[in-house]
DNA sequence: CTGAAAGCGCTTACAG
DNA sequence: CTGAAAGCGCTTACAG
């Protein structure tokens, strides 16, 4: 190992030209001569040579890295989030640094000030930062946040609308009249967001709708919700994240309820496993790789605004995906 | 956005002292005047002063942060590996690179190119890089190799041999005397591995064991394999990971033929998710996120190592976890 | 179009 | 212990 790497001196050398020619080739194609730019190439690549990106960040002040912020690495919603994130960000030839929070306000204010230097700008999944702190970091560096919305903040959020509009004409299709939402983290965007319009529609529909809890949003958070979901009386449920509608569905089954005979749940996310349970759980999909591509694009947008215009994202909808644990209420 | 950052000129300028004196007081700390170093530290506080990484990589060579090469982001085995690594990191001062290589070899090499000048060191997850190749990337910056032996490269390997004894006597217990391997990527070490093992722990336990597959090393591959597992006779099945043994249980059960009644299964990782099947899956497991912390250990014991030694870790053990996917043989 | 020079923010021998 | 200087590998005005 360490084997130096070539610089733009050695091709300066081997070119025969000077190392600001051999800068310029490199770096704005097209601005010299296409006879001296070809051999700058050819040297270059003969010395198999990459740029120093620590090198080249120092006179420009650009990183070419984003980080990405989640709470929980091993939270499958995050997932396809940073896939698509990374997918974005390296087909725009950045690097994505994705970090942990461990679901602490603390430790989350600490990574992001240990990587705040180290890059161009920093996209945040869910998060536990107070809107001052996103405030202030977003004085540093441009800051897109995804499932909240800030005022003056980037933000890339879906458009719950759809999908829970879906949902709730497919219950009321099955004749149920009486639902419950199964709420998730109160102080999230999200979940009020969900909430307020699964409320909208529901009336609408003519249906009664309850709140249940609120529960960590959880397997376990599904699991706890059972004596408060039985006693409630609905005939089907809409939990605020798929892991709610897992444990849910499982907890309810070792209870000796039938899903979906006595129960239909509906759960929103569509993570990974979110299949494997026995009946498979109807679901509201969201766009997540979309989402984590365009929070990439965002930040992106934000780097080349002149003006200090911020995106704002709800192009991304959401849809149902019927599977197996929803059917007719009980006459 | 955008206010600049605080140099060490800055610190000087306000503590009154040279900067060469603020560079050391903050990066080697005890090795100047205490009152001196007191002095820097208020003022680099007073002025919210972090170091600008680039500018600390340039000189030293050091970039202090580490790649984790994972062929695929969503493949929820490299979810607790990468939070391992990403912990250890962290606690090291270090920052983790992500990067995923989407299962092609080209991608891999592109990326793996793009992203060894800005890291100090590269972790490869599974891989689909030549020994070649990985001797190349080797020879540039330390390398340390998940799941995979290479001559003269540090490795973090299991040892998969505690989990696949107890599973086999588990087995043996129930009275299974003909069991199958669903085998996965052929090319793969750790796949030879658990196969080898699970011969000489069938055969001294005086059982017969067959390999089925191989098969893409996914839940639509172990689907695919329902047919040959039929033919096989086999009375209880142990799969290369549990993505497949998912995909087996399920489409089995789909087929009529009751889990464990009429076949049991084993799956190996303890992946997200395998508890959420109908019966939850019987599972070898692995350290997952011990290996991913042990990765970037070994790796960060390379940057110290005067000589050139590799460290070779299978300090990680595997072990049966029993579910409800195996029971008794029918007599 | 291209060369020579200054500068980005650090670190680290070299003096004193 | 601490200052003054050189250098890490680039980029980018400034000349010509």
């Amino acid at each position: 190992m360490n084997e130096k790497a070539a610089t733009i001196y050695d091709i300066a050398k081997l070119a025969g030209v000077n190392p600001s020619t051999v800068s310029r080739a490199l770096s704005t194609p097209g601005r010299i001569n296409a006879a001296t730019e070809a051999k700058v190439h050819a040297a270059a690549k003969e010395l198999n040579y990459r740029a120093n990106p620590f090198a080249r960040a120092l006179p420009t002040g650009k990183t070419r890295m984003i980080a990405l912020m989640v709470s929980d690495i091993t939270n499958p919603v995050f997932f396809k989030v940073v896939r698509g994130a990374e997918k974005v960000a390296a087909e725009n030839g950045y690097t994505l640094v994705v970090a942990e929070s461990i679901e602490s306000s603390k430790v989350e204010a600490e990574t992001l000030q240990r990587i705040l230097p180290s890059v161009d700008g920093v996209i945040f999944g869910t998060t536990r930062l107070s809107d001052d702190e996103i405030h202030q970091a977003n004085r540093e560096k441009p800051v897109v946040l995804i499932n909240r919305i800030v005022e003056g903040v980037a933000d890339v959020v879906p458009d719950n609308e759809p999908g829970i509009a879906q949902a709730v004409a497919h219950l009321a299709s099955l004749g149920h009249k009486h639902i419950g939402f199964l709420g998730g983290p109160t102080a999230s965007w999200i979940n009020a967001d969900r909430w307020n319009l699964l409320m909208k529609h529901a009336v609408e529909a003519g249906m009664t709708v309850v709140s249940i809890g609120p529960n960590l949003p959880t397997v376990e958070g599904g699991r706890d919700a059972v004596d408060e979901v039985r006693a409630s009386g609905v005939s089907a449920i809409i939990t605020y994240n798929d892991l709610m509608g897992i444990g849910l569905l499982r907890a309810v089954s070792a209870a000796g309820i039938k899903v979906p005979e006595e129960l239909s749940i509906v759960g929103f996310d569509n993570i990974f496993g979110s299949d494997f349970t026995s009946p498979p759980l109807t679901t509201i999909e969201m766009p997540l790789e979309r989402i984590g591509g365009n929070a990439v694009r965002a930040l992106l947008a934000t780097f080349e605004a002149q003006d200090g215009t911020v995106p704002h994202g709800s192009e991304e909808t959401t849809s149902l995906l019927v599977r197996g644990s929803t059917t007719k209420a009980k006459a």
